[in-house]
DNA sequence: TCATTATTAAGAATTATTCTTAATAAGGTA
DNA sequence: TACCTTATTAAGAATAATTCTTAATAATGA
């Protein structure tokens, strides 16, 4: 992630922190930092062990505090992961997730925004809050490691 | 739900289960036909309550863990909620789930069988299972009643 | 009818998450 | 800057959903 844009990410989230008499801890500053720059929708746990390096005080209780939080300010998102662990992914854009089902990995794929658009408008269904297209099937990996 | 469909289903899980040297026992058809006549996308516990009324004998782990094996079997669906208890559907046909992140309500949406695979194709995603697109966000019912 | 073994009931155990409490520290104000 | 108010925190207890353990039961095949 070009350091412009995280600079950027990180100023939006203590905006909204101000906006919203939420104060600006290091420790949401730290756990945002880390969601928005893995590629891995960590769940609380692991997000727990990456950010604990940097600030080894930190409690997984706040993490999942934080979590919760930031979902509420809606600067992260709750990936539906059907797996017990709840993951998140700072990236909002509407996009699409494909779950394999063998390996317990969770891809981002691109999503056409209008497809979802259309269907929400379709179906008069109330005041859209956000979009999630799951696919679960099995990766090419694990499709080709079919001999392990 | 038409008798007719309803045994043909009732059928389809006997076959199913002697196909995979699995036992046809009470349980297993009692806890399958209170999915596929409800519409209410049920949870573990809901769905036990609903079963002891008919075989009081019948424990919650067994509930877990006949939806676990009628998941597997490909029998029922398990709608990925982002609410802490899963709930599942007996209505495989590919279709959307509209979430209402105020009542908790989980909508059925018919959803265009092309868009979903449209997409799949597209991105070269492996070997898919099932779609699922999930909307989140409030439900005219609770717009509506925005007095309370 | 009998033997084999998958499935079950019961309740203990586990796992993810949330709550409780006292201590800490952010942000406003004097 | 020092101080005050109160949101946030760490620590660990508590809770809620789910899974595991064990001995008993019952479905299927011989």
């Amino acid at each position: 992630m070009q350091q412009e844009i995280y600079d950027k990410k990180i100023n939006e989230l203590k905006e909204k922190c101000k906006q919203l008499g939420l104060r600006v801890t290091n420790q949401r500053i730290i756990i945002y930092s880390e969601i928005l720059k893995s590629k891995e929708h960590p769940d609380a746990e692991t997000l727990f062990e990456i950010v604990r390096k940097k600030a080894p005080e930190i409690s997984l209780d706040t993490v999942y505090r934080t979590l919760s939080s930031l979902e509420d300010m809606n600067m992260i998102f709750r990936v539906d992961s059907l797996l017990p662990k709840a993951r998140y992914d700072a990236d909002l854009s509407p996009h699409c997730h494909f779950l394999c089902t063998k390996c317990n990995e969770v891809y981002d794929i691109i999503l056409d925004k209008q497809v979802g658009l259309d269907i929400a408008k379709k179906c008069n269904l109330g005041e859209i809050q956000d979009l999630n297209l799951q696919i679960r099937g099995v990766c090419n990996k694990c499709l080709n490691n079919k001999g392990d």
